[in-house]
RNA sequence: CGCGGGGUAGAGCAGUUGGCAGCUCGUUGGGCUCAUAACCCAAAGGUCGCAGGUUCGAGUCCUGCCCCCGCAACCA
């Protein structure tokens, strides 16, 4: 029985673009999810769309078009730009869904039978042109942070989630369960800034908001976004239908990837209402920090300083898409912000994937050609040299960092940097061992097959992690060295490869790019919009 | 005194229980030549935000102050 794992993107709202910082969620979780495929575990990754909302019906409006023409347009770009960046999502849920609305109507009505939803008044600042309400601390000045207008008291009748009856009962749960939500730093913030100070009980509908899905038995009541949005995870598979298969065998997720703004929802709010419904909690949360755009200098004229100004739709196609998850990948530490800047972004395409793995890969399949003809050679195992010894520990120990830094806290950015030293290692292993010299002396042909044959295997077992992070420079390599399907069993393997098999040059895999003009040329893309 | 994060080499960051200040990129010099002016080696570069205090010894602990950035009921 293979081991299952469910892990989920937050749903994203699409009142407008999706931006580089969406990106950066989803290729975290697109990266942990293949390397959870390549341990061999049955992987369900989910993505998708919050698209109810007062905020939705108004970008329709402004673009002229109904609810659906609208969404239907974000929603393809959406997923135009996951395939882009190679997001290999098992299931895409959209809160427009039918089945999703008939489950949120389910699961609204069993709160409220269980009675943990009961009808009260909402109060609060209404501001009467845009027919919205605020709060106290949301209003600029004491006027609509929209339109700056004045705002009125004015209360409406709504349902509320008794969020109050779960403040000891989630504090037991960070208690036990100090993985619960990560990083640990968020665990204090939600103790001191909201459970201690008592949680509110939670309005969990309006009547002024007619896009979302009615309460069905008072439908002029909308089902407001904690209990429509959060429910994504299980309705996603398949929960409160017909064929809920997909959620007996997936719940509860390993993981909910989040960003750091929204960990509040997932860590009080999400887990509340599970237990409202008596289903299991999801095993973790982790909370990523932001990519920062704090002035990004496109040219000397221009400064960009905002996500927006990055398309990942222009980046992807010039640079390609394993160049864009790299930087979002690598960049950004753990748990906290990380900042964005193109010329960073440059400059890492050449020093990482240019300089160090694909010249890497570049000058070992021209030594292969030109002293072994493009074969795999036999590998003598010499390995009473101190130089091979250490490879190979080194190849070891990346290994095991790689993958310890994934499980135990989805650390994607230290995972690359401990997998790419098996790259720098093996370069320092060419200045060492010296292959071109052992090529001239014919009496060294065994050491030198086994010098080829050590860096080919370190390249396989490389790249194979790799995999996980770089699909299409990995499926490239692999494919030349004849490896189908990767796994990580075959990583700890030291010789893998069939001796014999034809290896072909692969041409230069990233090309390294002239910073300077690289960022002139954007500036002129920029402008050109 | 709302809560939290942060201020360490030109840039981006590590610095565990206090013990000679590190990493990556960039810069400079050298080496190598299989390779994408790539690779390897070495060097330069820091009053660790400021001011006090505890200590044999503080980036690391305590006190005060300055500055930056988030959050504060839906910006990934």
């Amino acid at each position: 029985m293979e081991e299952k794992f469910y892990i989920t993107t937050p749903i994203y709202y699409p009142s407008r673009k999706f931006t580089l910082g969406n990106c950066y969620t989803t290729v975290i979780c697109d990266a942990v999810a293949r390397f959870n495929k390549l341990l061999g575990k049955d992987v369900f990754f989910m993505t998708g769309t919050d698209e109810h909302g007062q905020k939705i019906a108004q970008s329709a409006k402004n673009a002229g078009k109904t609810e659906m023409e609208y969404l239907n347009e974000m929603i393809a770009d959406a997923k135009e730009l996951w395939k882009m960046l190679k997001i290999d999502y098992d299931k895409f849920i959209r809160t427009t869904d039918d089945y999703h609305v008939k489950s949120v109507q389910k699961i609204f009505k069993d709160l409220f039978d269980k009675g943990y939803i009961y009808k009260s008044a909402y109060k609060g600042k209404y501001c009467v042109p845009c027919e919205s309400f605020w709060t106290e601390s949301q209003l600029v000045q004491g006027k609509c942070p929209d339109c700056h207008r004045d705002v009125v008291d004015q209360e409406e009748e709504a349902y509320f989630f008794k969020l109050s009856a779960f403040g000891d009962k989630l504090l037991d749960l960070y208690k036990n369960n100090p993985d619960f939500l990560k990083p640990n730093s968020r665990v204090n913030e939600m103790v001191t800034n909201f459970i201690k100070p008592g949680l509110e009980d939670l309005c969990v509908t309006r009547t002024s908001v007619e896009w979302g899905v009615p309460v069905d038995f008072d439908p002029k009541h909308t089902i407001y976004v904690w209990i429509d949005a959060l429910s994504n995870y299980i309705t996603g598979l398949g929960y409160g239908t017909e064929d809920d298969s997909n959620f007996k065998k997936y719940w509860p997720a390993d993981v909910h990837i989040i960003g750091k703004e929204i960990v509040r929802f997932h860590a009080i709010i999400w887990p509340a209402i599970l237990m409202a419904l008596n289903i299991p909690l999801p095993k973790r949360v982790f909370g990523h920090g932001w990519l920062l755009f704090g002035g990004d200098k496109l040219s000397k004229s221009k400064t960009v300083a905002n996500a927006e100004c990055v398309d990942p739709r222009i980046l992807a196609p010039r640079y390609s898409s394993d160049a864009v998850r790299y930087i979002l990948l690598r960049e950004i530490p753990f748990g906290s912000d990380g900042n964005y800047s193109t010329e960073l972004f440059l400059n890492l395409i050449n020093s990482d994937l240019a300089n160090n793995y694909g010249n890497l890969v570049s000058r070992t399949l021209s030594m292969l050609k030109k002293y072994c003809g493009n074969i795999v050679p036999e590998a003598y195992l010499d390995t009473e040299e101190e130089i091979d010894k250490d490879l190979k520990q080194t190849i070891e120990k990346c290994v095991n960092e790689t993958r310890n830094y994934i499980e135990t806290n989805f650390d994607v950015s230290k995972a690359l940097a401990s997998l790419f030293g098996i790259f720098t290692k093996a370069n320092k292993y060419i200045e060492v061992t010296e292959p071109y010299r052992l090529a001239k002396d014919e009496s060294k042909k065994s050491r030198l097959n086994t010098v080829m044959r050590n860096l080919l295997e370190a390249i396989r077992i490389g790249t194979i992690l790799l995999s996980a992070f770089l699909p299409d420079v990995s499926e490239k390599v692999l494919n030349s060295l004849h490896i189908e399907k990767p796994k990580f069993d075959d990583v700890k393997k030291i010789y893998n490869l069939k001796a014999g098999e034809n290896i072909n040059e692969l041409g230069i895999l990233f090309p390294r790019l002239d910073v300077e003009k690289e960022l002139e040329e954007l500036a002129k893309i920029e402008e050109s919009k």
